[in-house]
DNA sequence: CAAATATACATAATTTTCTTATGCATGTAA
DNA sequence: TTACATGCATAAGAAAATTATGTATATTTG
């Protein structure tokens, strides 16, 4: 998931806000989607994605459907009610990240 | 250290980047300058804190200077010639996943 | 004056989240 | 036929944090 240590948990925050622009997706959608998207940057790997999405089905922010396309296995994701109220959550929280961030790496954005 | 996730992995970053702007700090100091540029919104942990700051002197980017003041111990860490290039690459890499996180979330930031 | 709070360090146990490695299975390209 | 792509999964271990302590001195407050 790219060198930097700086995406330890944004995984949560990625897999949610792609699901609120797909409808439903299923894993090995999800990284491709984020590599395309990042123009290689970032690469989700399996160890780390499907953990992920089972906690988030756990958690009751996403439901499954699992079907079959070309003789291979697919399990689609999609957003419950409820994991479409914590995706606004959590990309507030990212927002938050970035302009705390900010303040304490460029003098020039203050918080207010 | 604020209730989101996405701090994981920035404290190196944040104590580094503070370490070029005061020459010298101390324990105690970092987390106060951190708690006061971010408006309270992030609060440095003494368990991630200590552990952070021996590691990097380990790592030889931080030296540190020992000084007993109103009768209490300090702490004063600096940044190495390393620890000054290293501080150049963090800054790089939070750049980059700042630019990242906004093409993933927000279609209008495109990545080259 | 006693108690709480602030200053200043430290570590140990546990949790969370990720990497790395492995496993299974099918389909397609070289 | 061998490698690569598609598609899921989990287990062992590492890394970085949280939470809970512990020690010690100084200052504020009721």
């Amino acid at each position: 998931m790219s060198n930097s240590k700086l995406y330890k948990g944004s995984l949560t925050t990625i897999i949610l806000k792609l699901l609120t622009e797909s409808d439903k997706m299923y894993g090995y959608e999800i990284t491709q989607k984020v590599k395309e998207l990042t123009k290689g940057e970032l690469k989700i790997t399996e160890g780390a994605l499907y953990p992920a999405l089972h906690k988030l089905e756990a958690e009751g922010l996403l439901d499954v459907e699992v079907k079959k396309v070309d003789n291979r296995l697919r399990k689609y994701y999609k957003l419950t009610e409820n994991g479409t109220k914590e995706t606004a959550n959590k990309l507030e929280e990212l927002a938050s990240y970035i302009a705390t961030m900010q303040a304490l790496v460029n003098p020039k954005f203050n918080l207010e």
